[in-house]
DNA sequence: TTTCTAAACAGGAATCATTCCTATCAATTA
DNA sequence: TAATTGATAGGAATGATTCCTGTTTAGAAA
């Protein structure tokens, strides 16, 4: 995204637009790594050295807040921020701890009919993911899935 | 389960079965709300007051290492265990922070089948969850899955 | 454009969950 | 019994996150 579109996002979402919001969300947008709050402190801080890490701690709090982006759930007690909130699941790599982002319209559907179907009761779905957990083959290679 | 059960499941891991193993394994085998290590340390205060927090740390780190219990990923940051260690999927509430367990045997073939079929190249899956993700319409009635 | 005000931010302190450290204890073997 | 090894208690240290307070800013109103 670039900074304009995440202005648009921002100010639909209800929020300032201000600088730090901005330059967070971007920076995210452009971050498959799913990072953490102190990795994008950290990239920030090169061009934005007096942005400060609890901004960035209530930034990404209050962007979650909005749906704008989404925290990912991890076993490691460390969390992580996505900024894809498009229906998808996630790819664990135990070894390198490296997420990746996959998505097959044909599993959606199959388990959203499956839902649909059968029912829980006293229980409202707002959303369903999946986790594959796993390791990486060649660590020095890229995970990839085929359609 | 009883402590000559867990005993037996610890013995059968490669760990010594010692007292304090045994109680925080059969205090977790017996508890369905996917506890922190702290919830488990105060249930066994009452009769254990020399157990120590760090203690129960460890434990349940060893026990994740051996597989006798898994380790529940969640957004909060904060680690639950869970001492169901058959295959099944979590359903969370967003508003009670409850997590419950569900398992349905359709569901998990066509999973399977659908993982067999599309591959991910260089990545060995080990396992695959679910999460459902929602909240209680009544928070003061259970939550249940409909076979 | 300037002024005003609620919202947002910076920076550091505080908190909370978790891990680490060290002396002690228990079990096993010689 | 003595020696060795693994496990624990208890507290200190660490790391991630949240909280607090004074300052700044965005955007509305004049």
């Amino acid at each position: 995204m670039n900074l304009t579109e995440v202005k648009e996002h921002i100010v639909k979402s209800g929020l300032k637009a201000t600088h730090q919001r901005m330059i967070v969300l971007q920076n995210l947008s452009n971050d498959s790594s799913h990072p953490t709050a102190e990795k994008l402190y950290d990239s920030l801080q090169m061009y934005n050295p007096s942005l400060s890490l609890s901004t960035v701690y209530r930034i990404l709090d209050d962007l979650v807040e909005v749906g704008l982006i989404n925290q990912v759930a991890t076993k490691g007690g460390i969390k992580r921020y996505d900024a894809n909130i498009t229906p998808h699941n996630h790819i664990y790599c135990n070894i390198t701890n490296e997420i990746f982002d996959f998505y097959d319209e044909e599993l959606h559907q199959v388990i959203k009919d499956f839902f649909e179907k059968k029912q829980i009761a006293n229980f409202k779905i707002s959303d369903i993911k999946m986790q594959v957990n796993g390791f990486k083959v060649d660590l020095d290679q890229k995970v990839s899935f085929k359609q």
